[in-house]
DNA sequence: TTATAAATTAAACAAACGTTTGATTAATGG
DNA sequence: CCATTAATCAAACGTTTGTTTAATTTATAA
């Protein structure tokens, strides 16, 4: 079950193709489950090439996930930020990082799945950039609007609502019941959106 | 670091005590970074009686998540399906399973974290329980009411707004920032089902 | 070309993994 | 009290794990 075909890959480095590989083989199986051998084998590197180029396993999954984390701070920061009409800048910020996550949903699930664990070395990682995510969402959101919910509580909460196809989608998919199918992203994203803003109930 | 002291666990049987401990090193650090070892030892059992008891580690596991999902389809059942307002429904649901995903947050985690993964086995066991809560959710909610979201969105979003807090509980302890701190229980029960039925705007 | 650095390789390392075995002790019911 | 089952134990099973080493090839620059 090779991860792309040798000629997508062939033409990269073996840096990128170690990337590359480790992204779709740990959001699949997990990163405890992903052994260096399989991943080193699939990427078409020597074993020894991982260490060589990151220094050690877990450091290879921190670089996946400082380009993750980096490029959703920065959705925030542009979206986020500024003067207009506070329902306006939340919709766009949804609908960007609803197609993010989409683009990006392997990032998503290692993120979201692989990180929460017991180890201090990444639980302080992980505060470091919610920290962060924590204080936009303050600043934009909760304080220049009559809104009076907790940054703490209203950022989980507004990401796992926005992460919620990505994280359920392996099951939902092997599901046949529940009449209708899945949305696209499009029709996804606005959901949220209007569930976010105004709730479930018709108006 | 013991799961908890001796004197509390001394009395319980040899298969409740693994069940037990399981539990919280699952959660705390990953079912596949728990060794047996390590949890035969917390549990104060000889490594072979996990074994001896579950049959296997994996085993184990699923019988640890079989009994959150049972109460968890109970609660749904119980509190979605009937002819009362759909507002009132909505409102007792969430309250109740605020309430069971605090009592019991590391089967959450566990649920949330370490079932995601290639493991077909896995996967048809988790499509199982997701197959049915779905069809409650669209019998309940979605074919009884003028809202008209599929049942594959909206199951998977409103279970992760309910679990928000506990899958984002980890990082958010370890940051200072946001002035504010987390709602107790109740209060963040009241948030979630407020946002769920009329969004964040005001009225 | 030659010297220097980067990349790649096969091989080995100790440690930890889940599981099984066979013997031994404790508990149970006739 | 005896027979039978359940529970507990230490020890070992063969794999697999992440990491390191030292040698070799390839690429870069002087």
């Amino acid at each position: 079950m090779r991860v792309e075909t040798e000629k997508n890959q062939q033409d990269l480095s073996s840096r990128e193709r170690i990337l590359k590989t480790a992204v779709v083989l740990f959001a699949r199986q997990g990163f405890d489950r992903t052994g260096l051998r399989q991943l080193a084998s699939e990427a078409d590197v020597n074993l020894a090439m991982v260490n060589y180029f990151f220094g050690s396993k877990k450091k290879l999954l921190t670089e996946i996930l400082d380009i993750f984390f980096s490029e959703y701070l920065m959705i925030a920061r542009v979206e986020l930020t500024g003067d207009g009409d506070l329902t306006v800048r939340l919709e766009k910020f949804i609908h960007q990082v609803v197609y993010f996550f989409a683009e990006k949903k392997d990032c998503l699930l290692i993120a979201l799945t692989d990180l929460h664990h017991d180890d201090p070395e990444i639980l302080e990682y992980k505060a470091q950039w919610g920290e962060q995510m924590i204080q936009i969402m303050e600043e934009a959101v909760c304080d220049s609007s009559g809104i009076n919910i907790a940054p703490k509580l209203i950022t989980p909460l507004l990401t796992s609502m926005m992460a919620s196809r990505f994280l359920f989608l392996p099951v939902v998919e092997r599901i046949e019941a529940g009449g209708t199918e899945l949305p696209d992203i499009e029709a996804y994203s606005k959901i949220i959106t209007t569930i976010f803003l105004q709730g479930i109930t018709e108006k």
